[in-house]
DNA sequence: CCTTGCTATGCAACCAGTTGCATAGCAGGA
DNA sequence: TCCTGCTATGCAACTGGTTGCATAGCAAGG
């Protein structure tokens, strides 16, 4: 399972309620990982009752009062062990591949406008990932190119040599907040490429239906 | 949920056994709906009494008896409803995506070796999918090109002029096994255009991390 | 003969995630 | 004043899916 280390995650870049989680859920990390409001303080209660999470009663004016959690040391070993575990076989379920096959036994015809609709989504969710690429991540050097897999040579594995020997203790522990942007941009990067490999299969999908 | 659904294409395209369908979901269809063999063959049962498929005692040599399963009347109709849903919002999980920004807050150059195993996985089904994409669909035509969405040009849904009116009734409720070859082949595409994103993407994370 | 290994099916317990509902503070407008 | 709507948290019931285990037929090899 890995909710409570998305958790964890998005706990690190900032501090929030359950309230925040779920909105953020919604967007940001909701784009690879969803969850409801409803398994958020779930699993937010049981991080906190194993000491992962620590929270602090929070007073707001105009509106009601919240709990903001932070991540405890338990809580960074723990996603820091996570890190280091191989696992991971990737499951998959594309309930719109079921269906185009499946439309071969009934009319393949009536798919297009469902199919249509997926696209429309999809070039929705791509034109908001590059609004929030235009506006977190500006191209600013001549070297980084927005969104475009320019293949840096990259010295070979030029990490910062860190002391290693020790099985599953957290090695240097807090990277540069230079880190944290450059690795939500590939990531953001990785939705981008998503939505676009998706837009130009569709489109291969709706021109396959034509034919029938 | 859609497993009922997969289970039903799967046994419209060919009949077979829960362990048949098992192997299937290992392959083909696995690849873009996993389930285990225990969902399967309570799914199966489930469906049975429900009467959207048939079972048969089939009794083979060299091996256990089976229980082939066919698809009923009233599967072929529930799949029929289920494919004029216009439903789905697609919900994700990419654990990978949750480790490369957590990594942020750990250690970036210690996921180099997970991030590059996956992409050894994505490399290894993509070449999986075209031997496949090789085998049974073998090019032919001038006009199709495997797996490279060519984007016909597409006379306007040329749909054959179905007698719609009726709301939910299956409308041709049956399509030319042409259809069928046409619609796996796209979803084949589907799959390979995926594993190419992410090796691509793999990539561009691998170069990324090296950064640091 | 016994083990290994593949085919074939299944039960039981558990866990993750969804759905429906409930509550409460507070702001702003009708 | 009452209603709507957003913030904020939570319980309870259910369902889909996983894991662990069990059984059995049959072939092939040591």
């Amino acid at each position: 399972m890995a909710l409570e280390h998305a958790i964890l995650v998005s706990l690190l870049e900032k501090p929030g309620s359950g309230y925040e989680l779920a909105r953020r859920f919604d967007r940001s990390i909701g784009y690879f990982w969803t969850a409801t409001h409803q398994q958020i303080y779930r699993v937010l209660k049981r991080m906190e009752n194993d000491g992962w999470v620590a929270a602090r009663e929070v007073a707001q004016q105009g509106r009601p009062d919240k709990r903001e959690y932070s991540v405890a040391d338990l809580g960074h070993a723990a996603l820091s062990s996570w890190l280091h575990e191989p696992i991971e076989p990737e499951t998959v379920r594309h309930d719109l591949a079921v269906k185009i096959r499946g439309a071969a036994f009934d009319d393949p015809a009536g798919l297009v406008r469902e199919v249509e609709r997926h696209r429309q989504a999809h070039a929705d969710r791509l034109a908001h990932y590059l609004a929030g690429e235009g506006r977190d991540f500006p191209p600013q050097s001549p070297a980084e190119a927005p969104s475009s897999p320019a293949e840096a040579p990259s010295s070979p594995a030029e990490a910062p040599s860190s002391p290693v020997g020790e099985g599953s203790s957290p090695p240097p522990s807090g990277a540069s907040p230079d880190a944290e942007r450059e690795l939500q941009h590939v990531v953001l990067r990785g939705g981008i490429a998503y939505e676009r490999m998706m837009i130009a299969w569709l489109d291969d999908v709706l021109a396959t239906l034509h034919r029938f």
